[in-house]
DNA sequence: ATTGGCACTCGGCCTAACAGAGTGCTAATA
DNA sequence: TATTAGCACTCTGTTAGGCCGAGTGCCAAT
């Protein structure tokens, strides 16, 4: 049998390149591919009837499909798979784009949450799609001050630093009205014994020493450790997710329709299951793709996400990328995702 | 001259009846309102042909037009001017919808941030269109404590605790480096001197001592006022704008075009608009409507906005309302607002 | 002042006809 | 054996015509 023997299951390369051709004009233009269309647009001197031959094969190996008897083809789901498995030739950035982006980024004056913004709004601008920064994991933060304000009715305000500058403050129900110097003693304990220590050692002495701690301080000690860990707690538990340029997907609304696109909003403005999505590609290396067919969501259907992790110090504390339209232009789309996740990780890193 | 002849360029009663009519039911159907209908529906015992004389005499008024020659009319801009000024017959709400209000509100804990969202959710929720709630005039606050923290590279971290709880907190660039000791002791110096003091006062005494401190306090100090009179005009220039149910709108799409809605969206996300726009209402008494096309604003063409404002312990410090489309339910609407609003300003006062 | 009647108009819907694009298959070809 | 030309077929989108229903404006009658 012939090495591109048509019966064979696997793709041959001729057929791959085809797939290719046909992705890669769909994606330019939104519509079905035809064999004549086809012919011209590949480098090769073949027959519209050659290529419908070809097109008969990917068809029965589901990487496309046709509308309806007499449209051209159009990729599905998994022939976009194999397209952006091994098909795709990224295009590199040039030197002048990847400046603008890193100028983008660098304006945030390296206040966190400002050039978590900038990232968000510099991927929708570039790809014309909805961009979205999340920050899980923390920063590795170091316990630097904690303050306790009294307020009425048996409330304290708790205010926390941590050593890069972040404040964190909430409101405590506590069981009795603490005074002010009583607050300030606790505050000073406190800040005497973890003061430079990193958050998480901080959480864990707290705990233990609110274990074995009972008979050697007294109520205010033992509340203020317990106020604490509250707020070391919520400190910790803060979630971020900045999504920008939604309206960019209204474009594609004709494709996707508009019920679609509403629980897309929805879902946006709610950011939980968007979070607990991307979440997903933490421990991912690099960009990945993601088809949104591929996982049960209904809310992604006609969507891909192509998102990469980035860090703080080596150490991995967020995904941004992009959502848009399964047909999307992968091939541009990618390296702007790659290169943006790069420079928001030596952005921050300096700091 | 007969009282109700229809000469006169004074609508006459009856065609005011008509009008109201005709519009409730175009709120309802939202398809041009023909004269058969209109008969049918106005109690009184007309023919459609009479109900066509009054028509044409209200379309020469400008009060409403036909699409084309066969359709029904519709309300003009002035039409549903005319409605909301003088026609228009509010239906209170019942106690039990009044108790739910009241109930959500109340589960925000007191915490003003937290009620503002829940009012807007309710709006959205109660009226199917976007809720949208603005805090621009801060309660009056009175300063309580301020802190500052040393940072790295002269930068400097001040916060700044109000009497209610808030919290305000600022990265301040400095000319040079300060150590803990002077920033306590300038600190030290604040808190002693302003502590209890409304805001506006501290502003303005900080201001005063700047103009004639140069010679009695020494550069630390002259920075501490400095850096005091930053963080206290950022604590005030914050202004808050919460916008729930967008999508909402979205149901109203087929009606006014998708690139329409896609820069009513992003007005929403960037706020400025909408804050200017509502700000308008702060100083009126009660509900106000406002009809898009009554502005300039291209933005709210076919949408109308019903505002409110709301107050803390008898002081107007926010808006509240819904944006929707023109063809809205006021007569419903109109009270959910109001009441809300009063709810609204009852919950805030407690505190 | 109101009404019935009548001619007229216009949008919406249905149908038929047609052009265009594309396919699958078969037979010829290199 | 892979490729090609040719042909019949299918399906979509558009266009034109016809009809129905809803509604109007006007006139004459009440």
């Amino acid at each position: 049998m012939a090495k591109n023997s048509f019966s064979d299951t696997v793709v041959s390369d001729r057929a791959q390149h085809f797939l290719k051709a046909l992705i890669e004009r769909y994606i330019r233009d939104g519509q079905p591919v035809g064999s004549r269309t086809l012919a011209k647009d590949t480098g090769l001197d073949l027959s519209p009837a050659t290529i419908r031959n070809v097109m008969a094969d990917l068809e029965e190996m589901g990487l496309v499909s046709s509308p309806h008897t007499s449209a051209g083809r159009v990729p599905t789901i998994t022939g976009y798979r194999m397209f952006i498995d091994s098909l795709l030739t990224v295009q590199n950035l040039n030197n002048q784009e990847v400046e603008k982006i890193r100028k983008e980024l660098m304006l945030g004056g390296g206040e966190s949450a400002e050039v978590l913004k900038s990232a968000s709004q510099l991927l929708s601008g570039v790809t014309h799609m909805a961009g979205v920064v999340t920050l899980t994991r923390r920063d590795k933060t170091s316990f630097r001050q904690i303050e306790f304000l009294p307020l009425s009715d048996r409330r304290v305000l708790a205010i926390l630093v941590t050593e890069g500058g972040e404040v964190h403050n909430r409101i405590l129900h506590t069981h009795r009205d603490f005074n002010r110097a009583e607050l300030d003693q606790a505050a000073n304990f406190l800040n005497k014994s973890f003061a430079g220590f990193d958050m998480e050692v901080v959480r864990q002495r707290v705990l233990q020493q609110l274990n074995d701690a009972r008979e050697h301080f007294d109520q205010v000690m033992t509340n203020a450790l317990t106020m604490a860990g509250e707020i070391v707690n919520a400190s910790e538990a803060k979630e971020d997710c900045v999504i920008a340029g939604q309206t960019n997907l209204m474009e594609f609304a004709e494709l996707s329709g508009l019920e679609q696109l509403r629980k897309l909003f929805d879902a946006f403005t709610e950011k939980r299951e968007i979070l607990h999505l991307l979440d997903q590609f933490l421990d991912a290396e690099g960009v990945q793709i993601f088809i949104g067919e591929e996982s049960g969501y209904q809310l992604l259907n006609g969507c891909s996400v192509v998102t990469a992790p980035y860090q703080v110090n080596e150490e991995v504390v967020g995904v941004l990328g992009v959502i848009g339209p399964t047909r999307m232009d992968y091939e541009r789309v990618i390296p702007v995702v790659d290169i943006t996740a790069k420079i928001l990780s030596a952005v921050l890193k300096k700091h």
